[in-house]
DNA sequence: GTGAAAGCGCTAACAC
DNA sequence: GTGTTAGCGCTTTCAC
């Protein structure tokens, strides 16, 4: 900056205010700085702005995950890619951060440090208690996930209830009666999904068949031995719900390898309607979570909480869809 | 950092050292600082030190693409997903951003701000010349792509000529006789394996059916549509090689919703190797492109080049692997 | 409309 | 082993 003030002929100060079109600035002289500026492939530097001006445009994206495994989850990433590109439209720069631990400290490193004006949680798991520490702070937060009562933070998230309740209200419709549950309750928002599905089998009159309920983590190939374990031990069962659509397709690949079909044999419904879910032979039927809205609201709602509005929690809409994998053909 | 000072009875700078774990500090000092530290959620300021200290720990992830229905391929977001993870393991911040243009100010513009120490590029696409003006600057970059023959960059990116070949005389090998190709060669990958194609197709005398090539966007899905109007017209096909799994994903959607079977009536290969490809049904033949290796690589490549030492251009390990869409069950 | 000067929070050379 | 001090590159109040 000093050089470009000396080859302007003008002061440090002038050419600071050029460059952030400062209004007092004749235009003439802003638009020589500018020029000059750009020849030179000069970009104030954001530390010293930053540092000065106590303002950082940008966002932390937390993913909450103790491996990869979960980041190369489509629905996940489709969150983040939306994320991305909603930052980006206001101007945000979005810093991404695996926290293996969820520690209520590492995660507000990057905001105690500076980095960061505000943070985006994605992976609630099992960390609502560390996630209601940091809300304390008073550090703007949004976090995808289920709004619990006891949450102090911010949430956005869909209607998990419903969603199980959706899916196996619709595999009762057709006419299945062992309804396996894929997901692991601890996490919120299955567990969430774990009572709409015994909502729905209540409703029906049925227990839920505690054999059937596998706590996979969110796409874990053991699957494909259970599916194994059930077919040898001749369990029965006839639909399974899984709570996401990566481990539904995992268990329509098992049961084909079993020599199960579906939807002939086991009807299946997973849960994020990811991209391809309508791609996949046979077509997945599934809960929908709209990525695209949810990106939306989260930025949205940071926003609002970093220019001292207060947030309150999204609940986004819930609807089945339903594909080959649940019904027989027409 | 002076509150810290003033509570501990040291001066600014003894905190600043027992802060950085300096070794002339007393162990007996530097563990109350630090004790203090934490229990008042202090982070050292980012932004000044990095001023200070003219060192930035973050590296830029740029994509570029002009939209996000690119960003949301899996292969792509497993490759950034790994890219994070290593640069968390060595302790080095990831800032996303996503270039619609690809013009070369705008990609340097993180750099130049002093946001990022280094340039981590996916989407090569078309904008190899840009690129080219871009490394002339000197600034440390790595980019996810083809090795051109005038490119001033270090790339790394798998054997797109051999990929192509080894995917065309695999079909050949089943028999086959017209082979679409599915991708856009003005992409330089693209190009390459167009290239691989027609070796393989010209070692076996035959001619390449212009009429069987569909410049597809990476998972266009107007793709449906140009399998009908081959179904249609009765153009002869009876093997597609697709440019990216999720592409040869659709086409057997499109195939199945078309009427025709696959493997039966036409073979598929795709390309990159998805996790899902082997999941789905029938599963998918394709070429892999590991990307937790090419993530090492491109990091480890930035880290030398942030250290001085000049880089070298890296390919992958190409390799076929055979699943049930390309051959016909034993 | 422009310049001078103070200071953001930190680090590191230099003193002791 | 610890304190003093200068200054990283910028923004902004205050003068003019």
């Amino acid at each position: 900056m000093v050089d470009i003030a000396r080859l302007a002929g003008v002061s440090i100060s002038t050419v600071s205010r050029a460059l952030s079109d400062h209004p007092l600035i004749k235009k003439e002289t802003r638009e020589r700085i500018q020029e000059l500026a750009r020849s030179l492939n000069y970009q104030v530097n954001s530390s010293a702005a930053n540092l000065r001006k106590k303002d950082n445009q940008t966002i932390g994206v937390v993913f909450l995950g103790d491996s990869l495994q979960h980041i190369s989850d489509p629905f996940i990433l489709s969150l983040i890619g939306h994320i991305a590109d909603e930052l980006d439209s206001r101007g945000l720069r979005l810093l991404l951060q695996r926290a293996a631990s969820a520690n209520h400290r590492d995660i507000a490193q990057l905001y105690d440090s500076g980095q960061v004006a505000g943070l985006l949680i994605v992976g609630q798991a099992m960390h609502h208690e560390e996630l209601n520490k940091l809300s304390l702070r008073n550090i703007p937060m949004v976090v995808w996930g289920a709004n619990l009562p006891t949450s102090q933070y911010c949430t956005v998230g869909g209607d998990n209830e419903l969603g199980g309740y959706l899916a196996t209200r619709h595999l009762l419709a057709q006419a299945c009666r062992h309804i396996a549950f894929l997901g692991d309750i601890r996490h919120p928002e299955i567990e969430l999904r774990y009572r709409g599905h015994l909502r729905a089998l209540h409703e029906a009159d049925l227990e839920a068949d505690t054999e059937l309920q596998v706590p996979i983590l969110f796409g874990d190939k053991q699957l494909h031995a259970t599916i194994q374990r059930w077919v040898q031990r001749r369990i029965p069962f006839d639909a399974v719900f899984a709570t996401s659509d990566v481990a539904a397709l995992t268990i329509v690949s098992a049961l084909r390898e079993a020599g199960r079909h579906v939807p002939a044999d086991v009807k299946v419904v997973g849960y994020d309607d990811i991209q391809i879910s309508s791609l996949l032979h046979p077509t997945l039927s599934t809960i929908s979570q709209p990525t695209l809205q949810a990106a939306q609201a989260m930025v949205a709602r940071l926003a609002d909480q970093m220019a001292g509005v207060p947030c309150t929690s999204l609940m986004l809409d819930t609807k089945l869809i339903v594909r080959e994998s649940s019904q027989l053909g027409t």
